[in-house]
DNA sequence: CAGCATCCGCGTAGATACTG
DNA sequence: CAGTATCTACGCGGATGCTG
């Protein structure tokens, strides 16, 4: 037991830090930071969507993910989920008002990234150079060392 | 057929395949979607953090994914590494500007998510109940059909 | 058309041991 | 103190086949 190190604990988690569990800036993230809800929700501010629409318009993504992506939203309030009972079904997702007001806020993360994905992709980029470089006067001075 | 009520797309998207793989959106949130690397750069807007302290702050992070995490938001020009050749050694993270600029939009996103994440996990729990009762409802038409 | 069930490979994260 | 190295296992996600 590592009840000496923390406080009151679920025994059920295995060493959470309870503000870790109940951040909701991380409960949000993990709302919409896999990989298609984003875009999911990107596509919905545009309007009502079938499922078949989302699967063409979202290329790669396979129709087990983008129904876990639909679920988890719907779940969450984020979408709408209707179903019509026709021959053949059909399915229309929406955003809902919780939705539409998470959609702006992502909108300025949105902004952010345009404005800024040049200059990460840049320091990437030096970096992993830098890496390069080091790696290999690394592996040099281990080759006169022998 | 339907496209009159999808008028003006927020980018014309030529394939949405080339989009998606550099959609910023979605690379900035591969930068900052993982566990840890939201609440490392919330905690660095306190101020510069040795790697000890920011492990002891974020507990239940494995040394490892601390450590990969710092390395990605390096990398990425968010967070900066400086090492004193101290003995023992040190190594202090901070924020560097691009990682401040970010962070404020985090602000935002976080912001929402505490305005909101009641909301959110209402919705989970009535869903969670919904799908309970489908799901024995379903069982239980399952079991007269034999 | 929309979605579930199943199988399976690969990557990611945890645990542990060792180093500058 | 702040890492790296290695091994393992679990879960995510892809592919396939079937149903209402």
């Amino acid at each position: 037991m590592e009840e000496q190190q923390q406080a009151p604990q679920p025994a059920a988690h295995p060493a959470w830090n309870p503000y870790l569990a109940t951040c909701p800036t991380r409960q949000v993230l993990d709302c919409i930071a896999d990989k298609w809800a984003a875009l999911v929700v990107g596509l919905l501010i545009g309007g009502t969507r079938r499922f078949g629409e989302l699967r063409r318009e979202i290329q790669g993504v396979s129709q087990k993910m983008l129904t876990q992506t639909l679920r988890s939203l719907e779940r969450d309030g984020i979408v709408r989920r209707e179903v019509y009972a026709t021959v053949p079904p059909k399915v229309e997702y929406s955003l809902t008002p919780l939705g539409e007001s998470l959609a702006a806020t992502l909108e300025e993360l949105r902004l952010w990234a345009e404005r800024n994905i040049e200059d990460v992709l840049r320091n990437r980029a030096t970096f992993d150079a830098a890496a390069a470089v080091a790696s290999e006067s690394a592996a040099a001075s281990a080759a006169k060392n022998r």
